[in-house]
DNA sequence: CATGAATGAGTGTTCATTCAT
DNA sequence: GATGAATGAACACTCATTCAT
């Protein structure tokens, strides 16, 4: 059940390579002779792995997706705890694998002629928005299609920041202190 | 008769037909080939316009920023008039031309490897935000700082429904609702 | 008669710039534009004065070797200071135009696929030829044929130094020894 | 079966096709497509043996000094029996091989602006003249200063004559008379 | 005479992909 | 699996030349 299919081997390898060059190059900049250099085999073997660019652009998005598990939300019965603890994940993350929000805007925009990606992404995105909603709903205050909207909108916000990570506290700050009671919000900042 | 320059002229031909290509391919696809066949010249004639890919691009930079002009927020004394006229304008854009969402995606992307594209961004946004934060310092209720923090949830938010336009209705409607729900908003009206 | 058709004027102007950017940048280096650009004026009107490249490159020829008739040697009874002032003439010529040697350098190269180029590397070559074949049959110690050769062994040495002016020197030096009387030639040296 | 690796393979057919071209229609017109076409190959493969054309270029300007070595003066205690031979060789060589001097004569041009050029017919160059200077001082009729300015002579007349051979048996034949006049060199005999 | 716009053939180079070994 | 050689379509860019103004 750990690592089911990925992590050691040239294929997790590779995926892992090829993501630091979407990191640093974009992309735009990915060519398949640096992943394999990277690895240190030849390009033509590379192709062994992955049949195609496409296949392993394709398992780059699952790969970079499936690292934003541990921001999850956690379970309890105080949403603003929720809210809080998974902010500061995301917060976290971001500090120290800036990385991995960077690829995922390269692959927001990928997605758009991509369908592959698109389901990648859309996979992990729904995921996200369901939980969120989840959250603001189990707080109460609003009815269900507003608790979407402002899941929506920390979203939005947190998108936003993907390339500017300096930002970031200021911005998750502002999204906790608001949708917190008056008084607490203050005493937050 | 004045400004006419802008938009006429082979020039702003090609930077239109650049930033039609670069909306639906994206910047890794615009080829100058495509961009010249869009325009019914030869290729080779447009590096007569645009000695290098490059300046076509921050052409398109410039292009791209400057159609938001028209989302400046407008003076008044209401704060919340000139926040609800900013997001009203942005919504409007963003119905009508998408694209000019999408390119800037496409160029926040690229600004990180492209200091003249970086550039051109940054002039655009820095009014952007100065001419936010203006608002919210003048709606009196946070000091300087929270009016910045709030300023940059904003733009990120905004950033981050660029590529989806159909959630950004309810995002931008969560943003006005949260920022004028407070008392000394209400006892305005 | 002086100056007859260059000198002044655009064309000359043209020629002499083209003369400088092939010593510099060789013929294989050689671009109307800078040509042009070299006279301030727009490379389309370059094509008012010399219809196409070749008449521009045939010029050059002319010019080049035209640059040479104040090396030929003077008209007198002695021999060894016919050929003596001859060299002494190369010689400063290769002191303070080395370029001059250089451009014919490289008409040489090109006349080998140019009938113009190797029209005017002749004529101006069968002058030199007949006139250094003069100075050794008034020498009188050796036949026509052998007169002839020793012109053609001093043209080649020239040649061979064209492009190592710095060599010339000794060369020229061991030139005039080797065919002068032994008793001047070692107190020449 | 030993060194059958500088002529076989694929990088040596290019570069004999490459020397071939640059015979006939000079650097300046050496191109990729037509080495590989006269190989056989994709014009891309070509990249896959030299990464570039400068490689290819440096590549042919070994070749072609390489093919020198034949022209040695032989050792023995007789200098003008080591420079008649010496010409002999490159008399034989011109006339069999004209394009090895045609070629070299190209280099010579490209490498006043390729250091690497430049640094291939050095080393060719200096051997040659250490060679034949050695020839010189051994005669022991100048001392070691005249000798090289002999040497150097020798080589300008032959660069002299590169483009021309029907003139090279002539001055060929001037120079080894001159050099064998001398008093010493009949008593030799 | 002079210009700016346009042309089109051509240049070296790149890169994902294929295939025989 | 792994490799090296080969492919071919595509790319940005160059440059002499032409032409309408």
């Amino acid at each position: 059940m750990v690592g089911g299919e990925m992590s050691a081997g040239r294929r997790g390898e590779l995926v892992r390579v090829a993501f630091d060059l979407v990191a640093s190059g974009g992309l735009e900049g990915l060519r398949l002779r640096q992943v394999a250099e990277g690895v240190g085999i030849d390009h033509s073997t590379l192709h062994h792995h992955f049949p195609t660019k496409q296949h392993l652009v394709e398992a780059v998005a699952e790969y970079a997706t499936a690292q934003f598990h541990v921001t999850a939300p956690p379970a309890g019965p105080d949403p603003r705890f929720r809210l809080a603890s998974h902010l500061d994940a995301l917060l976290t993350l971001l500090r120290h694998r800036p990385e991995l929000f960077v690829v995922t805007a390269e692959l927001d925009l990928r997605a758009r002629r991509d369908p592959a990606v698109r389901a990648a992404l859309d996979r992990h995105e729904s995921g996200w928005r369901t939980a969120l909603a989840g959250v603001f709903v189990t707080a109460g205050r609003d009815d269900e299609a507003v608790a979407e909207a402002t899941a929506e909108t920390v979203i939005a916000a947190v998108k936003g920041v993907r390339l500017t990570p300096e930002l970031a506290p200021a911005v998750f700050a502002r999204l906790a202190a608001v949708w917190t009671d008056g008084t607490e919000a203050t005493e937050e900042e």
